[in-house]
DNA sequence: ACACTACCGTTGAGGATGTCAACTATTGGT
DNA sequence: ACCAATAGTTGACATCCTCAACGGTAGTGT
């Protein structure tokens, strides 16, 4: 294993000095990925995965985003909110309002059960981000959460 | 659609403004799916998508990578390494050699054509680059880069 | 009042991705 | 020489993405 490990640490290293490794793109991706593996783990036990979690989030907040702003704010298919909605109102977790201002529209609103529930996953959530923020010195963590919102809502 | 486009403003505003907004795990979900989206139609010209721009960018850079090091570095199953490698070689970009130190593995290194695509592709990734770039003020660049690099590299 | 266009949620289909287990060939260690 | 572990590959299955179509509603203009 020594030989064969130290041939892998060696090609790791040179992926870590190459080109690749300066590439926002690439790093944003892996590092969406590490986060999203952790966040998995973390909201499986609560039944929830990342999505269904920032959807209950917004429910819980009392936004009453509709279905198409949670589409848009969440960067997915409308089609793909159906699902998630279907599944969280199945378990009680959220209900869907007619909108007063648009009967279009339906408003995404938590129940007490949903409450309940996203306050105990966010402390999961909230474990998993301070785990994440670890990897970076503290004084820079205020900075990289504002420079990451630039990025993900620069429009 | 001014009441309508008002309404769905006010929803995306009170939805900018809530808890999930500020949590690490989906800001990092949604810049990555902004600059994927952006990287996806820049690379589409060149026949190519971030995960085989990737590769073809370690194997023009004389990385020597093996299929496993791809796999953990990309944080792919090795399948997926095996199907995105194939489709390079299928079209003379990249060749698998065999590993002199291991001859279970392969070595993906790029051809000529290879590396004159690869050239190609990286215009228009630098492009899509400095576009995401744009959204962060231009002394804090640097710093952006560096904070992403300690989370996708944390370990 | 009317027609017309645009939108919301929903369904369904097809392709792309993710995940996992099994298999062969090879390796390193005992 | 044996044996557990590893690299690449294949195949199966679930999940996810993307798109087009539909009924119901909304805004716009006439």
């Amino acid at each position: 294993m020594s030989t064969a490990g130290k041939a892998q640490a060696i090609g790791v290293d040179r992926m870590r000095t190459s080109a690749l490794a300066r590439d926002l793109n690439f790093l944003l991706a892996r590092a969406n990925a590490l986060a999203l593996a952790a966040a998995n783990t973390a909201l499986a036990e609560h039944g929830l995965k990342p999505r269904s979690y920032s959807v209950l989030a917004l429910a819980a907040d009392d936004v009453l985003p509709t279905q198409r702003e949670l589409a848009e704010f969440l960067r997915l298919d409308p089609s793909q909110i159906v699902a998630i909605v279907d599944e969280l109102e199945k378990r009680g977790l959220v209900e869907r309002h007619p909108d007063p201002s648009d009967r279009r529209a339906n408003v995404v609103v938590a129940t007490e059960a949903g409450r309940a529930l996203f306050a105990r996953a966010q402390k999961s959530t909230r474990a998993v981000e301070r785990a994440l923020k670890a990897a970076v010195p503290p004084e820079e963590r205020e900075r990289l959460g504002e420079l990451l919102r630039q990025l993900a809502f620069r429009e």
